[in-house]
DNA sequence: ATGGTTGAGGTTCAA
């Protein structure tokens, strides 16, 4: 039984539904997660989805900033949202679905980006991010018997030296400091995750999902980082047949500076 | 060291 998952920073839902809709139907994912929706859940396009067969939808809005749902053709049950940290924000949605005879729970993720300055003395957005972090660590993949889980989302954090266009020039850029690649493994290593585009690409090999607007020719200088992230647990790495990062999607019409990835599974 | 761009919701903040 096939099975794809895409995780894709939208940088707001209601203004990318072209791009949205143009991507749903030339990939129709089965499960759609996205991220930075940036509205409130009464302010959430639905209808566009379920004329795709998006029937299933789980919204975790908010007004202006962050937001986080998940489109499905599945239906999803038992869906809660977490609040790390403590302070309201929108960043994390999760559900389970049946398929294949598996069970799976999807965590969908928007890990705060934490500003400029990489010193939480100074920069109380950094600090945020830490926690934030630091939280995650206490999330297993095995966290339900029985169950099989899968991780995505925007983690603002490139992990590897490959996973950013120069790491030497990157180590004190926030996404890219040792104090956030080393929390990010160790949430990888604690929680017994499975990161599944380097399971597919080794580490050796450059990959990016976000470039940024700033760039006045984004793909001719190429600086991208890999800041989105598919994660699994261990027993769905013998099922993972392909990863799709769509670099093209960075130069459609008013794109999003980060792109779609997707996990096809044969289950 | 600075500036480059984008979006939401207001005349600035977050990314």
């Amino acid at each position: 039984m096939a099975l794809s998952i895409t995780t894709w920073n939208i940088n707001s839902v209601r203004l990318r539904m072209p791009i949205v809709e143009q991507f749903l139907k030339s990939h129709s994912p089965d499960i759609l997660c996205l991220q930075e929706i940036k509205c409130q859940n009464d302010q959430f396009p639905l209808e566009p989805f379920q004329a795709l067969g998006y029937e299933h939808i789980i919204l975790h809005g908010q007004k202006g900033y962050h937001g986080v749902a998940i489109a499905s053709r599945l239906p999803l049950t038992e869906d809660y949202r977490t609040d790390y940290c403590g302070v309201g924000d929108s960043r994390h949605i999760s559900a389970r679905f049946q398929h294949g005879g598996k069970h799976i729970r999807i965590h969908n993720f928007y890990v705060p980006a934490g500003g400029n300055e990489p010193d939480r003395t100074v920069n109380p957005k950094f600090g945020h991010k830490l926690d934030f972090v630091e939280e995650m660590k206490a999330l297993r993949a095995d966290a339900e018997p029985g169950v099989s889980a899968i991780l995505v989302g925007d983690l603002n954090i490139a992990p590897l030296e490959n996973d950013v266009w120069s790491h030497k020039q990157m180590l004190k850029i926030v996404s890219h400091t040792p104090i956030e690649t080393d929390g990010l493994l160790e949430v990888i290593r604690k929680g017994g995750w499975l990161d599944l585009m380097r399971q597919h690409t080794p580490a050796s090999e450059k990959l990016y999902t976000w470039w940024s607007y700033r760039a006045k020719d984004w793909s001719a200088a190429d600086r991208g980082r890999r800041l989105d992230h598919i994660w699994s647990s261990p027993d769905l790495g013998a099922h993972l047949k392909d990863i799709g990062i769509l670099r093209e999607a960075r130069g459609w019409t008013q794109p999003s500076d980060h792109v779609p990835v997707t996990a096809y599974f044969d289950l």
